[in-house]
DNA sequence: ATGAAAGCGCTAACAC
DNA sequence: GTGTTAGCGCTTTCAT
């Protein structure tokens, strides 16, 4: 790469006659600085075609204006929606925002959270693996002070600021819905994962199974994709007796296994009801529609986003709560409405 | 922010009794240092708990291992697709992205250059809006070196590489797939932009009406999406004759067309059979499922950032193809197949 | 209100 | 194979 020579505050020191700390005062509008002179510095900057260099500034500085964003995977509805918060809140306070994806895997996070340790990234949002994260990764940035944000998928342990839903309690209604529409014997479809999202969505589950004295049962899949909740229903097929209410920790299995199910003459939701998690946009989309929670993922993003920044930005003390839920919200749509409630 | 002290390569030289630029050479792996040294060094480097620092080396070397990636919207599945990809290769390659939006506003779109252009990103990808991008913004880079890469949408002039497919051919091969199944008026839902995407489908579109004999319409939408194609249905619904094929720019607009078109009575594929584009998920998920032309967002991300960084690390020539196209293919699913083709 | 000077941590000639 | 040296461009005391 050869570059042509770059302007520095030097080279309009030199035009004007002025020294280079009169320059860089004048141009970030110190009001030290004549407003003649600043007004000069600027008009001069501008002719010169000026930039200022970041690295030579952060180099004094000791900051970076870069935020890291460390996810499972880019390329789902709820994810993209997340993302696509925090870079509107994050674009507009002057930050840039690093992505990095771990693939589900601890050993992939890791190396990430290392890149963004040494790229001095000024503070950290991530959201982790449903493996069991090895959180001394996520320990080095406490040491240099370095904030982070969990959001979603969380750390058992932790004094961090955490964004996410109340998962338990999401889960329970979710339960609670089929029951009320007449279920007597549910299944919950999820992964077997040490994370937090799981493990409260399947306790909140027992609970309501529970509460109301029901059958209820957890099938775990290998991932929550389309096909594992295809594979899930022609298992369930085998079960006898059938279930007739079915909890999905998310919607892409949940349609997966609906369609699966349908295509194999289930009726939906008389014979089986089905209910979903996230509210993408295919639960409205599918034939029936899918009951789902509804996870406000932009919400999501842009609250991460402000609570790292504000912080980084000094606006708030760091003895904020430590716990920010978001309002989830049961959508009931066509499978699961057997007394046709609402529309 | 109050950082503990920073370890440096001068206390790594201190503590071995060696000097700076060994330490430099002998942590990136220079094989001029012994395997002895080398080794004590990545150990000290190690033991006192050493981070390069990215702003120091940056300076010197003039080079920020950083891409720019500059696209409309994040939260679409074909975005966040390609985002993925990009992602994978960059960070194999050692190179970090920032993201931003330009939610389709050229103004947003130009400040968001600039801000790339300040941190002085190695190179950009990009993708403009629908509007009418002012391309003064990205002839900086190229004024300064910095190499660009565009996809998907892309100017019209420009000697920069381009990734992206040949949508006169995908659009041609929907209107003779639509006319093989026996439509005779047809209509093409897309928006009004001069954007190569949408020009192009809307000229193949019209070349496959025009080689046919049949009748070809085009509509315009406000937007893409759900809500849109929903809108446009019911003005289909006013047509009389009535058309009795669609080809709609992207899923998620045939998707609300369709539904909408089914909810009030219209026969899918028989009366009126509808194709879309992208292959998004909730193209197969949609009943009846969609027919739609592939486009291999992933791949697209994979191939702009390969390019990028090739070029940025000089493995490649400046004087590659222009243009790379990637592969579509139509996926005849239920929504046009009245003859019954495939499965 | 402005300037001088030192130094942030690293790299790359150039020496030896 | 290793060291010396001179910056990269900016900010920030401390002077004046």
């Amino acid at each position: 790469m050869s570059f042509e020579k770059e302007v520095t505050i030097y080279d309009i020191a030199r035009e004007l006659n002025l020294s280079a700390s009169t320059i860089s005062r004048a141009l970030k509008g110190n009001t030290v600085i004549n407003k003649t002179t600043r007004d000069r510095v600027v008009a001069c900057s501008e002719k010169l075609g000026y930039r200022s260099n970041s690295f030579a500034s952060n180099l004094r500085r000791k900051r970076t204006y870069t935020i890291g964003v460390i996810i499972p995977r880019l390329d789902s509805n709820f994810m993209s929606s997340c993302l696509a918060g925090m870079e509107e809140v994050a674009n507009e306070k002057g930050y840039n925002m690093i992505i990095s994806q771990s693939h589900e895997s601890v050993k992939k996070e890791a190396e990430n959270a290392k890149t963004m340790f040494d790229s001095r990234v000024d503070g950290v949002i991530a959201s982790l693996t449903i493996e069991d994260s090895q959180l001394e990764y996520f320990n080095r940035f406490k040491d240099k002070k370095v904030p982070i944000v969990f959001f979603d998928r969380i750390p058992t342990q932790t004094n961090s600021v955490c964004v996410l839903i109340d998962n338990f309690q999401a889960a329970y209604q979710a339960a609670k819905h089929l029951i009320d529409q007449g279920c007597q014997h549910l299944i919950h479809l999820t992964i077997d994962s040490k994370s937090n999202v799981y493990v409260d969505r399947k306790a909140g589950f027992e609970s309501g199974v529970k509460e109301s004295g029901c059958l209820g049962e957890v099938m775990y899949l290998d991932s929550l994709s389309l096909e594992s909740g295809s594979d899930a229903a022609n298992k369930i097929l085998k079960m006898s007796p059938l279930p007739d209410g079915i909890f999905v920790s998310n919607d892409l299995a949940a349609v997966g296994c609906m369609l699966e199910l349908r295509a194999k003459g289930i009726k939906i939701p008389e014979t089986i009801s089905i209910i979903g998690f996230n509210n993408d946009p295919i639960s409205m989309i599918v034939s029936p529609q899918l009951t789902t929670i509804s996870y406000p993922g932009r919400e999501a993003g842009i609250l991460a986003a402000n609570c790292l920044i504000d912080f980084l930005d000094g606006d708030r003390e760091p003895s904020v709560s430590r716990r920010l839920l978001l309002e989830t919200n049961l959508i009931v749509r066509e499978s699961t409405n057997r007394k046709k409630i609402g529309n």
